[in-house]
Parts: structure tokens; sequence; C-alpha cells
DNA sequence: CGATTCCCCTGATAGC
DNA sequence: TGCTATCAGGGGAATC
């Protein structure tokens, strides 16, 4: 599912391919995805727009479109952002096949939940591939959407260099809730999904049940440099591709084969070789070592 | 305020 | 084989 460095190298993949290309045209077949406008005036409104620059908030995708508007994609759990060109054919009433035509890992089932297309003016296309049409698309003027309750309240981004311990242990130590939760809050600290907060808290050797203001302020730093550090490794190997995530040439990521903890249940713990655990919070689940990150 | 539950959706998997 | 039930999971809304 992507996460900020999932995010992140589609974001680095849209600002190599698409920058500068107009928007000629658009086709959905899943109009509930695109929450603002309706899909109609989306597509109506969009055309002919240039695309200036890409941007990340949290896990959401800011596309910067000329005349001040902006396209927000949040890809949720199994979106897909991908460049390419597809061939579409009409199979039945409202059924779609969307083909892909060029070659490549964008041969795979990804094309089959395709949704959305922009048709840009160089014969290249954006997909928006999402299995289970948890996506969310907004469109509008960009003093409109970056004010909107989908991206006001976005916390500050562990990566941004203007986001120091001190004000990580300040937001963190005032919150009562289990140190997993408040991680997973977009609100307190952004594009932190259940790969890394896991990952993290095992690098930190703190347990995702602890309350976070039972965290020592040594413990907070540690926590912190932990964030940043899996975080910017991420990046680096372009995400993790343990579920289905895709960079925009529809290529896997390669964090996943380096993981320590995420979706290793009952494998042994790289430090002390206990097995490693997984409980359920709510709906998510948690992965941890029993032994080396104490309650 | 915090904690829990449901919902959105569909493929995978388990049980019968 | 084929049906049904359950689950995963980001995030928002509703409820306790």
């Amino acid at each position: 599912m992507p996460e900020l460095p999932e995010v992140q190298t589609i974001v680095d993949d849209l600002n190599k391919k698409i920058i500068g290309r107009k928007i000629t045209a658009v086709w959905f077949d899943a109009p509930k995805i695109i929450k603002k406008p309706k899909a109609r005036e989306l597509e109506k409104k969009i055309k002919g727009l240039k695309i200036s620059v890409v941007k990340r908030l949290g896990k959401n995708i800011l596309i910067y479109l000329s005349g001040d508007n902006l396209l927000v994609v949040h890809q949720k759990m199994t979106g897909h952002l991908l460049v390419g060109r597809w061939k579409i054919q009409k199979i039945a009433k409202t059924k779609f096949k969307v083909t892909n035509l060029g070659k490549g890992p964008l041969q795979e089932k990804v094309n089959d939940y395709i949704h959305l297309i922009f048709d840009l003016d160089n014969g290249q296309q954006l997909a928006l591939s999402d299995l289970r049409k948890f996506a969310k698309v907004l469109f509008g003027s960009k003093e409109e959407i970056e004010k909107s309750a989908d991206l006001a309240k976005i916390g500050p981004d562990p990566m941004d260099k203007n986001f120091k311990g001190s004000d990580f242990i300040k937001s963190i130590s005032r919150q009562k809730r289990k140190i997993k939760q408040v991680l997973l809050d977009q609100d307190v600290i952004s594009g932190i999904g259940n790969i890394y907060s896991d990952e993290a808290l095992f690098l930190a050797k703190i347990h995702p049940f602890r309350p976070a203001n039972k965290i020592a302020k040594k413990e907070l730093k540690n926590l912190y440099s932990a964030i940043k550090n899996v975080l910017k490794k991420a990046i680096k190997l372009r995400g993790t591709s343990i579920s289905d995530f895709r960079d925009t040439s529809g290529e896997a990521g390669s964090y996943g084969q380096r993981r320590l903890v995420y979706r290793k249940e009952s494998q042994l713990c790289g430090r002390c070789k206990t097995p490693i655990k997984r409980i359920k919070m709510g709906g998510r689940s948690a992965h941890f070592c029993p032994h080396c990150q104490k309650l």
C-alpha cells in the first residue's frame, strides 16, 4: 500500500515524465473515484490545462496545472498511477477492457483495474488503476483544493528538513494513544502507514502498543531517527511491493526484501531470533518482536 | 477527549 | 467443483 516512499517514487517519476504536457482528453469508468467535482465536470474543466509540477503532501499526489488549478490523487491501498499507452474496448454496456499497448511490466493485471485515463499531448497517457476503487481524486482551483478538509489538516512531513526531533517529541509525547496509532494518524505526522510504522518501531525497540506519553524522550529521539532512516532507505529502494505497489512504469520497489518485521509473522527477529508476532489493533495489524520491543 | 465499529471494494483463502 | 464467509486495509464518519 503506498506510503510516503511509494508516493515519493510516483511523484519523482511524474516529474520526469509528464511536466509541460497538456491534458487533451479524459476517460473514466468509475466516476465514484472522482470525489470533486463531478466526473463530467472535471473532464470539461481539465481539458487543455498544462501540467506544471508534481508534489507530495503526506500520501497525496498533487499535480499542479496551468491557471492555478490542482489535481489531487490519493492512491489509498491499491491505487496505481501509471504512464504509458492503452487501448480501451467496450465489452458490455458499462464494462471496458483496458489493454496496455507498450511492452514490459505494464503487461501485468494492473491494466484490468484502470478506471481513469488522462490523454496527454505527446501521445502518452496518465492512468489511475485501482483494484479496490478506494482511491480518491480531487480537482479544482489550487486555493480551493489546498484549503479543503482533505489536505488542510495534514501534519508535518518526516522528510521535511524543517521537521526537527524536538517538534516530533513535542507532538508525540502529548498523545495518550498507542504509539503505533499515533504514527498512523496523518494529522499528527504525515506519510507513515502500516509498513513503516512497524519497521520504525522495531528499529527504535518500542512496542507498538505502548502509550505515546509513556515513552522516554531518549526513546522518542531514537524513534525520530528510525523513521527518517527507514523512509530514506525505502525511497532509495523505490518503495515496498509486498502488496502490489508498482511505480509509474509498473516496476516493483525493493524495500520489501530488506524489511525487518512487516508481514513476517513467525519468522525470526534479525536481532534476537525470537519469532515475530502479529497482533491486531482496530482494523490494522502490527508486527513486532516481543522480546526486543518492550511495552 | 479517546476508543471502537462500520463502510467503501474485491481478490485471496479457508471451510464445508 | 462451487458456494459462502472472512479478511486485508487508508481514512473518514458515526457511535459509544
